[in-house]
DNA sequence: CGGTATATTGACGCCTGTCAATTTAAGTGG
DNA sequence: CCACTTAAATTGACAGGCGTCAATATACCG
């Protein structure tokens, strides 16, 4: 994997390299300060660990460092639906802030260091800190339009265009925080991507094998070269995007 | 329908009989005056009409006060989803907090009335009204809840469940406006139903003929009777609802 | 290196979309 | 209020995309 930068553990959130993509962004650097002071570094989780479960009392929502959260929600059958993967930067714990407990479970797809954030000590925070209210309705503003769009994926895509849709938000994801959008290192399982995208397993591998006979990746187990971002794009339903800006050319 | 209520149009906030239900629910009375004089009450827009447009700049939230609106957002090659039925005392407009622009179009299913609440005021507001700052919160949290549950649907329910899904949803809401739960009046199409609910309109149609044969509902064009909601919420996927405090008995 | 989880590939069937034809409802003008 | 037009809803026939089941191959891990 093309890891260019490497968060440490422990280390201020003014100096986190993630400080311009998570909250801080809207943060003077006294006021950065004062985040800092009330977020609790946890130890990491392993693949596998939960950070909570479903149903679990919400106090805290977290900053993900580094790896990779699924959440989750699981019906009074047992059916379990991923509602979103969690990259670094990325908040999680934003669904329980209306309820007393969270409605999704949360659980590292490999090993994962977060930051809490006790929702308390935020929303005082807040109060005080007009940049950070509107950076937090922001965020989740703008969690709210991506599910509207996963809707739209989960009901109107098929499904060569619900795997070139995922690959181009994740492979968009990457380059945000600094790595290949071309070359990159799936964070979860074939499963985990099928009951996201609302496919079987089987699809999503049948699917990656005609993209890759087809010459629009190359896949390695967990590790995707996109070759053909061109015909990618436009069976994701957006418009073709030049690669100008990436490590090709750039 | 049953129409206990009826929101009169120009009304003050602290007389709407939406207020336990809209923003004001956590706001003090001289709270909810400086609210009510922020907001603009528009003129009512007729079915069909747009109160904007996908791509339009963001200036305010509307909160419906009768009637109901649409929001869908349209792909590059035309596709739509309807990402959401905004009833009265719902609010619209907050995924477009985030961008200059709205993400999704909003559109009115029958004739409605709306509160322009314009945002630049509604966040300066929300700097000295602490509770105003957490009931928003609250409201984009609870909607990213529901939008996930939408995906869960949308990924792993049949036509069945997704139309008794669909249902309760509506009686709920129904209910706690003051309406009965068991008999009301769809206000979309079975169009847009499908269009919703991922499904084609055909499907929808056939779904209903069945519910109506195995004696679920006795639906009628548009009016809804809900006959065993005990059937309907084990195939929705939750837990059957007894219906004491519901019209018949309550 | 063996055991287990994950991924791939094939065969088959069903749910639901598509196409087409009515039927019904809604809207409009005289 | 009724005839006319247009939209919406229903019903049937058909087929295809994707899920399910099963077998194998590959990767992962202690």
């Amino acid at each position: 994997m093309t890891a260019k930068v490497k968060p440490i553990n422990q280390v201020a959130c003014k100096d986190c390299i993630l400080s311009t993509l998570c909250l801080p962004i809207a943060l003077k650097i006294e006021d950065i300060d004062t985040l800092d002071s009330i977020i609790k570094r946890g130890k990491p989780l392993r693949k596998g660990e939960h950070l909570f479960f479903q149903g679990d009392t919400f106090s805290s929502i977290y900053a993900v460092r580094s790896g990779a959260l699924k959440t989750y929600t699981t019906t009074d059958d047992g059916v379990e639906q991923i509602t979103g993967f969690q990259l670094p930067s990325e908040l999680v714990g934003l669904s329980g802030i209306d309820d007393e407990h969270y409605p999704v479970s949360a659980q590292a797809v490999e090993t994962t260091m977060v930051c809490e954030i006790p929702f308390e000590k935020l929303d005082e925070l807040a109060s005080t800190l007009p940049e950070l209210r509107r950076k937090l309705m922001q965020i989740m503003s703008k969690e709210i339009r991506e599910d509207q769009q996963m809707m739209l994926l989960l009901s109107k895509k098929n499904a060569d265009e619900r795997i070139a849709t995922f690959l181009l938000n994740l492979a968009a994801r990457f380059r945000r925080r600094g790595f290949s959008s071309q070359a990159f290192r799936l964070p979860m399982s074939r499963n985990e991507m099928g009951n996201y995208l609302g496919l079987a397993v089987e699809t999503v591998s049948r699917v990656f094998t005609r993209f890759q006979k087809n010459g629009l990746i190359d896949a390695n187990g967990k590790e995707i070269l996109i070759k053909d971002s061109m015909t990618i794009c436009s069976l994701a339903g957006g418009k073709p995007v030049n690669q100008a800006n990436d490590s090709l050319t750039g």
